[in-house]
DNA sequence: GATGAATGAGTATTCATTCAT
DNA sequence: TATGAATGAATACTCATTCAT
């Protein structure tokens, strides 16, 4: 290993270290009211170092949906390429796959989703919005395949696969922000497992081709 | 027409003048972009005004949510008294007063859902938190009557009507805002209309109870 | 009685009404944090009326000074023309007068000695801040006479009578701010008549001649 | 010297450089006239800085008071502890001590009289509260013990000892008060030192016991 | 006279970011 | 690299005062 390639490992292992902080200090208190401070205390750093990791507060907020978006990629590619799956279950195997990713990160999949509409896209380098487009649309490419599959075997009703794919995304996001805003409120309400289920077997009959 | 009663209107008169101009500033600029000046400015009123009819920058946020909130009531309301229709006729027009609610101010729904899960909750004043959890539970309660019926004349699946208004609401929040978002990116993508109507021909058939 | 005369009398029944109220809310407030509005509810009028009545905020409260500064006039020539007295009995009946005053109204007193060396003399109308001097020194003049009768007659020392009225009202104002101040903290404290009575015991001994 | 102590001492300077500069403007424009950007203005600082080192603008102005009150406290004790006087020339020693409290900062002295009966108590940190009237204590116990001294040693009046410090205490700042307000309206008017010296005259012969 | 809605100048405080060490 | 003290721009909110009715 050579000491350029050692000082790289070093740098992403301080980066994960101020990631790791970030997002307990986002999760708990929502990205405004969080300080850069409160980060760097989090990250037993000084303010100052968290500006030779990231370049802004927003660029950071944003690392951390990429962080998601890669472990989302990593799941929905293998969905995709598991074998011997009928439409239908496969359908169902991306449900798990992505309940997976609510699990690996519920509040910052949450604010993901905020991010993306948000005010906060024009501050982040081009490199990394960029970065954050190309892994939305590979995660959004294996979903397409699924259900382009599934019609090409006949499984599924034949409607155009990529609005299919915008819809199965909308319904989890959806179901994610609604379930969670509601527990907010009433944290007896946990029902996001149950209601997702349901989701998706409405989801998948509704594709089903009947004969 | 008594003198209280004319000041009544005219006071409303006056919130509803600022909360035109706030839509319009909290719509170009975002929630935290947007101050308080500029909305007195839009409205041809001083910042002090503002205080006189709201008491803080969120419950005037908040309360664009309300309007808005009201228009989903009224419209919810009408889909379920209207006579004659079969279950799945009604989930139609359950679609299109959606989209019609979407319709009536897209950039402010879009930034209610956003509320829902956020920060500003616990600043607004108890009873316009009040007011907002009111009008969402009436809104839904429509919805879960439409599931209910549809069970009941034998149409739909037996499965847990609140949870598939849920599921319906979320289907709708969900494609709203990664759509939005889509276009916020790409402003020529605009399929929001026929994502939207795959969505619910999705539904209906996965609801559909078959023979 | 002409009508300029009704007039008249209407107008000061008017003062009074909003002295009352201002007494009343600059006492539990402060005067920095009572506003003109609260005075106003206080009053059961709006806040314009008040400008009608007095230029400006501080012009309001000075106007309350006033009204203890003429009680204790009005106190202090009793105490000067009473007759039959020895000077230490006037003494004794100064102190009584002083503590009428306290009692006539407390708070006001006490802001009052606030205002006395503060930030708000500039903003009064020349014509009030003249009456006020006015009557602290006809009340001051008073208490020199009551000395300067004392060592007439040989009773007190030979001291500046003027010296020896200033040194009696510091007494006074400084024991009300100070056992005020004491009984603040700790409500139970509440010694500020006895403590005035020691005092001026030892004031009597203090000028006392010897023989 | 330590890195740590060095460090301290570097941070009690800064504190001490805002205070002057907050002692200049809170003299010169009264607590309410003076901005905070002000005092930064004049300690050659930014407004941020302040907030480094004091919590408030109300704890920046308690902690004015605080000084004086530890150069009070420090002079009160050497008072007592001086061997070989009467109690009289004590009281002549406490006397001066005062005066050179009064020397110390007379601007400061005066705000601190105004402080004590006033609105502003609410504010201060519980510490910063507890520390001032932990040294107004420690100093009025001092004076106490000047009193006692002087009964047990039959030179004084068998008065309550905790009365006559307190009613010592008032005199003092009752006249600082009252010749300072004097001084104001008319800046020929400058009698303090021997009024002061006058009412402790009259303070000894008051409490001497006579034979 | 009386009103009270509207004004708008005034300010304490925060916090992302920088830079000398 | 890392620090953390210093920065200073930015802003929500208040309230004495005015003036059209």
């Amino acid at each position: 290993m050579g000491i350029q390639e050692r000082k790289e490992r070093e740098k992403e292992r301080r980066r994960q270290q101020i990631m790791v902080a970030a997002k307990r200090v986002f999760s708990s208190k929502g990205f405004n009211k969080a300080t850069m401070e409160d980060i760097a205390r989090e990250a037993e750093l000084s303010p100052g170092t968290l500006y030779l990791y990231f370049m802004n507060k927003d660029e950071l907020y944003a690392s951390l949906s990429l962080r998601i978006l890669h472990y989302l990629k990593i799941r929905l590619e293998h969905v995709v390429q598991e074998k011997g799956l009928t439409p239908e279950q496969r359908i169902t195997a991306l449900q798990s796959a992505l309940y997976d990713v609510y699990e690996f990160d519920p509040l910052i999949l949450i604010n993901m989703f905020h991010l993306q509409s948000s005010e906060t896209l024009s501050n982040l380098s081009a490199e990394l919005s960029t970065e954050i487009q190309r892994l939305s649309r590979s995660a959004l490419r294996n979903i397409v395949k699924i259900f382009k599959d599934g019609i090409a075997q006949d499984a599924f009703i034949d409607e155009h696969p990529v609005a299919m794919a915008d819809i199965t995304w909308s319904l989890f996001s959806g179901v994610v922000l609604w379930e969670t805003s509601k527990k907010l409120l009433n944290p007896k309400n946990d029902y996001l497992k149950t209601t997702l289920e349901t989701a998706f077997k409405i989801l998948r009959r509704g594709v089903r081709k009947s004969v």
